[in-house]
DNA sequence: TTGTACGCGTTATCAA
DNA sequence: TTGATAACGCGTACAA
């Protein structure tokens, strides 16, 4: 049996709740006291059970967190391990732990998540997506836990705290940045709209194209989900057609390699006879060659976010609900080109 | 303040040992009143706090897994994901739950696993990583707590359980490999040693030339850390060798692309010119073109035999510490080519 | 400044 | 088949 708080007072000579009282540092306590008590602790190799303290205090100090290990999910690299990063940075600060939710399929993740708040196991939940009808968001916002979503909630705006960024103004600004180069006849090549993130880059890509007065071709949207043969052929298709894109705006960098071998293959230069921009700024974008100009939308940031809204929503339960969007920056590299002659344009 | 068992057996007309009788499915209890509890259970929406079970139970049917997330480790891009789905695939049905120790630094990690361990809030711990001296990998060694390493020891492989490819003759298969397609003359281009993984690729390497009775040359091994300048310049010099490469063989999969991309500046064609081979199967070598002949370490299928041995573990603490090689295998796509005709080789 | 005693929500032991 | 009660390890109101 492991050494408890009744062995480091036999051993101190003193009350249990004297030992609590120097393991919170009260103030209450002797300085000879504390020492003696310390020095006692150290000896016994004395660490307090967590458990325990939990059941006492009604509170444990864990965050739990909620991800979709869905295969496309997995596709976004270096996503996990950054939002980690940033959640676990303001998380180990604030000396909270983490506890996880994954699952293969939605009914798994379910019961983890209910598990865990009904279980008492956590104070706090983040979930690292936004879906439309999601059981679980549902499930979270009857149950009272406080919570945050990474991403744009589908409804109750108001009444959800996240954090997330502007993926509608951010698509506009990967367009607008593509136009400013001067082209014209510029391509959109992502994923379908069942994720709101896919949903709102889309429509930030149409809504600049209109706002320049630039026309909306359809055949110019081409939904791919990370597949590469999907990709291959939607390349095909676009490159073939009479007055084909000068510029391809990607939803994200995944994408965005499968377009760039689809175009090696067919032997299109990047970014001499096609640009492309793309999103997440992940380490894909950093190694291809050339290397993407992609939009950064700061994953370690919004981890960070995430972490520091759900503490203080645990910490003030009152508190008002406020949501952040974290800006987006655009990493210029070698992928886009100006156009300068008519003919090009 | 939340429903307890309290409340159920108030309710239900009948005593907390009822209850808890019925939320253990004990024999001894009447089908009858197991009915009518249930009914109550449901009825009040009690569910069981996990924290006061651990308490007296003295388990917690969680594992913590730690893991290091240092910007390297960052760039195994699928690799946390699918090792993590392996995992949670075998827990989730085991219903254990998972803890997460994370941390920028190593005195982070430290301080996270400690507070994980003597804070009694894990039962066993998975290390996602082999490290030589690594201070958590010592601290667990004394600390009692059973524990499996993914990756292979440095030291006391007899002692210490883990859960790993065959690198070595995993290098060593992928390079023979490429001399049964005709090559000769092939380079290696990856990590340095400072983790196991690398040190025992290289060593692989080495192993199969000299077996076939090639030349070892020294200039043909060239480490670059997924640097993607120091890449471009590992591949340019070894292209301007008299006698220059036909074949390279990449630790993983983001080194691989990084020699695409600077084969692919200097007009080099794959696998025309030069063939490659690869490790870690992830979604980069699926995506690019051509796309990467890779060797499949099955990293869910290390998550999942990690998993299984932390439980039997914890189960049985006597149980003899038995190791697991889980086999990897050479995933065949376009960027090899064999060689025929003399003047190619 | 310190100690006593109770309670946190369970499970387990012993009686009934 | 059920109930009363003692743990589990800790924090804290109340006493001293």
């Amino acid at each position: 049996m492991a050494v408890t708080i009744k062995d480091v007072a036999k051993k101190a000579n003193v009350s249990i709740s004297t030992v609590s009282r120097v393991l919170s540092n009260s103030p209450k306590i002797s300085e000879q006291t504390k020492r003696h008590v310390r020095k006692v602790i150290k000896e016994l190799g004395y660490h307090a059970n967590l458990t325990a303290r939990s059941l006492v205090q009604q509170t444990t100090r864990t965050i739990g967190i909620v991800m979709k290990n869905s295969s496309r999910e997995a596709l976004h690299t270096t996503f996990l391990p950054e939002v980690l990063g940033g959640i676990t940075a303001i998380t180990s600060k604030y000396e909270f732990s983490i506890r996880l939710a994954i699952g293969e399929s939605e009914e798994e993740i379910f019961q983890d998540v209910t598990k865990m708040v009904q279980g008492k196991q956590v104070d706090g939940v983040i979930v690292l997506y936004s879906k439309k009808d999601d059981p679980v968001i549902n499930y979270l916002k009857d149950s009272q836990i406080p919570f945050v979503i990474l991403g744009r909630p589908t409804k109750d705006i108001n009444k959800i705290t996240f954090v997330d960024n502007d993926n509608r103004q951010a698509a506009m600004d990967a367009t607008n940045y593509i136009i400013q180069l001067g082209h014209k006849r510029i391509a959109y090549i992502g994923d379908d709209t069942k994720f709101e993130v896919a949903k709102l880059r889309i429509t930030g890509f149409r809504q600049a194209i209109l706002d320049n007065g630039l026309k909306l071709q359809e055949n110019f949207i081409k939904y791919i989900n990370g597949n590469y043969e999907e990709g291959f052929e939607a390349v095909r298709e676009l490159m073939s057609l009479p007055n084909r894109p000068t510029a391809i705006v990607l939803s994200d960098d995944i994408n965005a390699l499968i377009v760039l071998s689809a175009l090696s293959n067919l032997a299109i230069k990047i970014p001499e006879d096609v640009s492309i921009i793309s999103f997440n700024n992940s380490t894909i974008a950093r190694i291809t060659y050339p290397r993407l100009t992609t939009v950064d939308v700061q994953v370690y940031q919004l981890g960070q976010e995430a972490a520091k809204a759900i503490i203080e929503q645990v910490n003030e339960p009152n508190v008002i609900k406020k949501s952040l969007l974290i800006p987006t920056v655009i990493i210029e590299r070698e992928s886009c080109k100006k156009l300068t002659t008519v003919n090009e344009i």
